[in-house]
DNA sequence: TGTTGCCGAGACCGATAGTCTCGTCAAGGG
DNA sequence: CCCTTGACGAGACTATCGGTCTCGGCAACA
């Protein structure tokens, strides 16, 4: 115990490899699953891991397989700067489809959702992943709106909406295409 | 035996209060559960029925959900013909919003959404359910086009994507209002 | 060398979907 | 009028899963 609030670690370290190899076969399973669900038993094996290994460090299953994704798979969304708002707006459109239509990122995404239908942890997980999604949209319309390429009456909550919920809609309904041609086509859509 | 390919009912009949009975407990216990899963267990119990008078005359639990839902709660969707495409959306906007407002529909539905996340045959009942939505959806664009007031270029597939993905979007997050002001806004936002 | 704390393994708990069996009860045929 | 048929309520049972607990072992540091 020492004053400063916290005290020396003692004992046995963490084993980082135990780590890997639990995100490994996560984000394996995950992308292997494709929206079926995934669970702690198959994951722990796969990584030659008790299941305590697991919860000592995350404190539910959705943890361990959000974290797979985002530290395996979930390449940054880039936020768009062309010049005019109908560019931005199809750049980002067009890497968000992008994203979603290639293994492992996209099953493993597919599958997270639906883990996250019925586990509330993880659903809030969820929200503060896709936060930073919804704020590059919000952005790319706001500097639209400073140059007066946004009209005043069009609600900007509304445009957010519209775009993740269209990607959402196609994405995990999978009957419709998300590929380049669509994505342009929506951005331009959005825009009227 | 008989030469027609089906025999004489013979023996006790199916239990129609039974029926009734399995059917509004599930609507009551979808529409309190509100997100929540509903058990198998739960509804026999509160219907006062064996479980295996459920599974008699329904495949699987998710198959009760979604005919409690229907039977009970899912009022038709109206198609409306307002005379301008303007117009047929917006109201068909505002019903559908309307109708996603209140009890027991709406917790019903989120419910039943959730559920078919995990269960890949209720899911395909619920794609069969929200069919006529959006052929309800694509008859209206068609009238336009026929009208002239639905650009060419416009695809129609894309916008009935765009009308069910932020409706479905903004239901289940249930981060912003789904109520008429915004339905017309909506309506108006995808026409341009 | 002893204390601490992580390790893999797996027993265990509670909840769940779905199956099976039991004794009972209703409907119709012989 | 009874006997066969099949639905009924009840609940035991199986299998799966998320999560907890305990065990003997082992690694790091004092």
């Amino acid at each position: 115990m020492d004053t400063k609030g916290h005290r020396q670690h003692t004992g046995r370290r963490r084993n980082e490899a135990a780590r890997q190899a639990i995100l490994d076969a996560a984000l394996d399973l995950l992308a292997d699953a494709d929206g079926a669900p995934v669970s702690v038993e198959t994951i722990a094996r796969a990584a030659g891991v008790g299941k305590q290994t697991l919860y000592r460090w995350w404190p539910s299953k959705g943890a361990v397989l959000l974290e797979a994704l985002t530290d395996r798979a979930a390449q940054e969304v880039p936020a768009p700067d062309t010049g005019t708002l109908r560019g931005d707006l199809r750049a980002l459109a067009v890497a968000t489809f992008e994203a979603a239509q290639y293994p492992p990122t996209a099953p493993a995404l597919r599958t997270l959702v639906r883990e996250a239908a019925r586990d509330p942890h993880l659903a809030e997980l969820m929200r503060k992943f896709t936060e930073s999604r919804r704020a590059a949209v919000h952005e790319i319309l706001e500097r639209g709106r400073q140059r007066g390429e946004l009209p005043a009456d069009r609600d900007p909550e509304l445009l957010v909406d519209q775009f993740y919920g269209l990607f959402w809609y196609r994405f995990l309904l999978g009957h419709a295409p998300l590929d380049a041609d669509t994505a342009i086509r929506f951005a331009d859509s959005l825009l009227g």
